[in-house]
DNA sequence: CTGAAAGCGCTAACAG
DNA sequence: CTGTTAGCGCTTTCAG
C-alpha cells in the first residue's frame, strides 16, 4: 500500500531495490524472453512499490525512434481534413504511434517548414498532404526520413504518394448519373480549365472523359465555377444557373459542402431531389447522412488512406529505408443515398 | 557550395571543425549573449558546411521537456472539436510548442490512457476535454505533470478548468430573442432534466433562468429533447413539433449542426427566416456564416480557449509548479446574423 | 569569453 | 540467466 510520490525514480532505484542489476530491469521492461519468475517478480514488485515508469526520452534517444509521426495538413477546420486527421491518429494509435498534427493553413512556407522541423528528429516520419507547394518545392526536398505525400497537387515527390483516383471517382458518379437516364449533369465547383492539378481539374476531367465516352457533348453552361467551396457558394450556383434558365436534371457538386448548398436551394426552389433533379456529393463527410434528402457522395475510404500512410512511413522506419516514390491510389466507393439512388429514375 | 549528407553530424563534429570546444557551439545554439563575433561565424560556417542539425531528442533528455503538449479530445468528427484543436495548434505553434492531438472517441477508457500515458514524459503537458470519466475517475487522477481540463463535464479536477460559461451564453440567447418581441422560444436539444452537467442541461438551464428571469413560464412542450445534435435530428423535431401544432416564434438549437436542420426544414416548410421565426444557434461553426439565411450564433472564442488552456499549460511547465484548480470561464460573442438580426423584428 | 568533464535515463554488448 | 560498462547527443557547471 505504500505509495511514493513526485521524485522521478529511475531504473537503478528499481534495481536497487529489487536486487538486481539494471540490465535485468531493461530486460524485464523490454520483454525479455528468459528470466526466472521470481526475478521477475522482485522487479515487478519493486516498480509497484516505487511507482516506477520509464522516461521515454531517454528510451527515445537510444533508439533513435519517438513513437511519434507528423501529420501536416491545410487546416482542420475542412471537415474533409479533419477526418482525415481522425483517421490517421486512430490507425497509428493502434500500431502504437501518436501523432503530431501540424496546421499549414494553406501556407506554402508552413508546408515547407513542417519538412525542415522534420530533419530534427522530434518525430519518426511525416506525411504531408500539401496544397500549395510547387512541384520544384517537392523535388527539392532534402532530408533522409521517412515521407508520404497525400493528395493530388504533386509530382516528383521523393516519397510514396497515397491519393484518391478524383479522375476515376468523378468518372463513375457521372456515369451512374446517365444511367440513371439524366441528360443535363451540372458541375458545381469544376473548371475547364485544367492546366493543374487541383482537384476541381481532375474531378471536372472525369466528368468531361464520362460524358465523351458516351458520345455526349459537354456544354460548358454547365460547368459552373465557384470560389472557396462552401454550401453558399453551392446554393449561389444553383440559384445563378437557375436564373439563366438553365434546367438540369441532375447536379454534381465537387464536394458535399457544395451538395449541402445545392439541396438546400434546390428545396426552397422546390425543386424535387431526387425526381427532378439527382444531386451527388464528393467525399462523404459525415453530415452527408443527415441532410434531407440524404445526399449520395463519392466516399474515399480515409480509413484506408490512414492506414496506408501510416504503414508506409513505419515500413520505413522499421526497415530505415525510404520507400520508393510509388502512386497508390486507394480505391474510392460511390455511397448511394436518397438524393440520388442506385435505381434509374 | 560543398554539402553531405546523410551521416548524422554531431555537435563535437562542428566543434572539431571550428575549432572550438563543444560548450562554445552549445552556447551558440543556445544564443548565449557574449560571444566574440568570429568565433560565432567559423561555427556558423562549420554548421552551413556540415549540415547539422541539433537531435531535439538528446536536447530535451537534458532539458527534461520535449516542447510538445498532448491534446486530448473526443472526436475530431465533431466539427466543435475540430475548430477548437485547430486553435490550440496555433496557439501552441506561436508559442514554440507542437501538438500531440489524441481522440479518445468518446471512450473512457481512452480518456483515462491519456492521464496514464503523460506519466511517461514523451510530452510536456496535457489539455484534457473529457466527456465520459466521473467525478470520481477524475479526483482519483494521479500523476504531478501539467494538466488543464476543459469542457462542462468535470467538478473536482485537481487542475486549472477552461470553459465557456454555458448557462450565461444561453441566457443571453434567450434575451436577445425576448427583446426582439420572441415570446414562445423553442428549445431545440434541450432537456428538462437538470440532474447532469451536460452542455443540453447547462444550456437549457439558462434558457429557463432568463425566461423566468422575465416572468415567463417555461412551457415544456417548447423544450423539445433529440438524440444525437445533427442537422437531421434539428429537421426533424421542427417537423414533429409543427405538426403537434405548436408556432414558436423563436427557435434556439443548442448547437449549429441542430440549427442547420432546424433552418432547412423551416425552409421546406416555407417558414420565412427571421420574419416568422427567428433562429439562433450555438458554437458558431464556420458553417454557420454559410447557410441561407446566416445563422446567429454563440461564439465561444475558441481561440480564446485555446490560448488561455495553452497558456495555463506553459506557465505549469516553465515554473515547475502545478497551477490551482481555478475555473477559466472564456466570454463568449453573440454573433448576430440574418436568421436573427439585432434589431427587434 | 572558452574548454573539460560530468551526467540526463536508458539500452546493448559482452562477460561471467 | 544476470551484472558491468560504455555510451546515445546534448547542456551545464566550473575552472581557466
Amino acid at each position: 500500500m505504500g505509495e511514493r510520490r513526485k521524485a522521478k525514480v529511475t531504473l537503478p532505484d528499481v534495481a536497487k531495490l529489487a536486487g538486481v542489476s539494471v540490465a535485468s530491469v531493461s530486460n524485464y521492461l523490454n520483454d525479455y524472453p528468459h528470466m526466472r519468475p521470481t526475478t521477475k517478480q522482485r522487479i515487478q514488485n519493486a516498480i509497484d512499490e516505487l511507482g516506477y515508469v520509464v522516461n521515454e526520452q531517454a528510451r527515445n534517444l537510444r533508439s533513435g525512434r519517438t513513437g511519434l509521426i507528423t501529420l501536416s495538413i491545410p487546416d482542420l477546420n475542412q471537415i474533409y481534413f479533419a477526418e482525415l486527421a481522425e483517421e490517421v491518429i486512430k490507425a497509428a494509435r493502434t500500431r502504437g504511434y501518436g501523432v503530431i498534427v501540424e496546421s499549414t493553413g494553406n501556407d506554402k512556407q508552413r508546408e515547407l517548414d513542417s519538412i525542415a522541423s522534420m530533419a530534427r528528429n522530434m518525430t519518426d516520419g511525416l506525411i504531408l498532404s500539401p496544397v500549395k507547394m510547387s512541384n520544384d518545392d517537392v523535388a527539392s526536398m532534402e532530408g533522409d526520413f521517412p515521407l508520404v505525400m497525400l493528395g493530388e497537387r504533386v509530382f516528383k515527390a521523393p516519397a510514396p504518394h497515397v491519393m484518391m483516383p478524383n479522375e476515376a471517382a468523378s468518372r463513375a458518379v457521372t456515369e451512374h448519373l446517365l444511367d440513371a437516364g439524366c441528360r443535363t449533369v451540372a458541375v458545381v465547383g469544376g473548371t475547364l480549365d485544367g492546366s493543374n492539378s487541383s482537384s476541381r481539374s481532375l474531378r471536372t476531367q472525369g466528368y468531361v472523359e464520362a460524358m465523351r465516352h458516351r458520345g455526349l457533348t459537354v456544354d460548358p453552361a454547365l460547368v459552373r465555377e465557384v470560389g472557396e467551396w462552401t454550401s453558399k457558394n453551392g446554393a449561389l450556383a444553383v440559384e445563378r444557373m437557375y436564373r439563366e434558365g438553365i434546367r438540369p436534371d441532375a447536379i454534381f457538386a465537387l464536394n458535399d459542402l457544395l451538395a449541402l448548398g445545392v439541396i438546400s436551394q434546390l428545396r426552397e426552389m422546390r425543386v424535387r431531389v431526387p425526381e427532378s433533379v439527382r444531386v451527388v456529393g464528393f467525399d462523404d463527410i459525415n453530415e452527408a447522412q443527415y441532410t434531407i434528402p440524404s445526399l449520395t457522395s463519392v466516399n474515399p475510404d480515409r480509413a484506408r488512406i490512414a492506414e496506408l500512410a501510416v504503414d508506409l512511413i513505419l515500413g520505413q522506419v522499421m526497415t530505415g529505408r525510404r520507400a520508393s516514390a510509388d502512386k497508390y491510389p486507394v480505391p474510392f466507393t460511390l455511397v448511394y443515398r436518397d438524393s440520388s439512388p442506385i435505381m434509374s429514375s
